[in-house]
DNA sequence: TTTGAAAATTGGCCTAA
DNA sequence: TTAGGCCAATTTTCAAA
């Protein structure tokens, strides 16, 4: 791991189909050298994967809400857990600070999260509380 | 937009470096009817790009945190604005619940996040409360 | 790092709906 | 007119030396 990495890696941040070649060619060094560098670095856990950047409005999910969740302190995991296996939660945290959990969930419009929230995922065992935030914008 | 397309954006999310080709086959179509119908998503800002998901501990930023920010309702937009220009800050939302905006926040260790918060962020003016939330892990 | 073969990308062109 | 398919040139990927 040495600054020729960090490049790479914030390079694969900004374009993750930026082509071996092309981040190459930026920081004046060999295609097959910056292949085994990415190498490497997915093998080490560094780079954990790509996606792709979608607006989700855009298709449909017209509520985007980061949610935080209070659990019963023994059911922390299994909630998580629980909570891992929706569809519609795409990213789940464990945090310090107000709630234990924090989850990103998606949602085609208010209806659909309200039933979401309050027939389905609250119905999982050990949850204490949710509080929602929806998302208005992102900026960055 | 269509079923092709929703299923051409999930391939996308879970691999975003994924080929065309191997694209096509999956859904059992052509190269060039992926790479047509791909381009039309960037184009209409469906697919607002293609990142790497980097492990931040892995590059020595221990901590990363989701930070709430309360601000005076008038300086609310150049808050956020504000906000977007520090480079650790990694991502900015404004949103509903809580707190106005929401970011996220990446540091070296914790000395160097209460720097920021206190001395550098803190400083932007009408914010009015911080609310930091550190994140353990990311399970999802 | 270099090299060469295999694979993917790209642009143009054609057909069909 | 639009989406999909086909082809040929170029570029990229990938493994072995």
């Amino acid at each position: 791991m040495d600054e020729k990495d960090l490049k790479i890696i914030e390079i694969l941040m900004k374009d993750g189909r930026k082509s071996y070649t092309d981040i190459a060619r930026e920081l004046g060094t060999s295609e097959s050298s910056i292949r085994k560098r990415v190498k490497k670095l997915e093998e080490e856990g560094v780079i954990k994967g790509y996606t792709a950047i979608i607006d989700p409005s855009k298709i449909g999910y017209n509520v985007v809400a980061l949610t935080g969740f209070d659990t019963e302190p023994d059911k922390f995991l299994s909630v998580a857990h629980e909570l891992c296996k929706f569809e519609e939660v795409k990213k789940v945290f464990t945090s310090t600070g107000d709630h234990m959990i924090m989850a990103e969930i998606w949602a085609k419009n208010g209806k659909e999260f309200s039933d979401l929230i309050f027939n389905k995922i609250g119905k999982i065992d050990g949850i204490k509380k949710i509080c929602p935030a929806i998302i208005l914008e992102q900026i960055k």
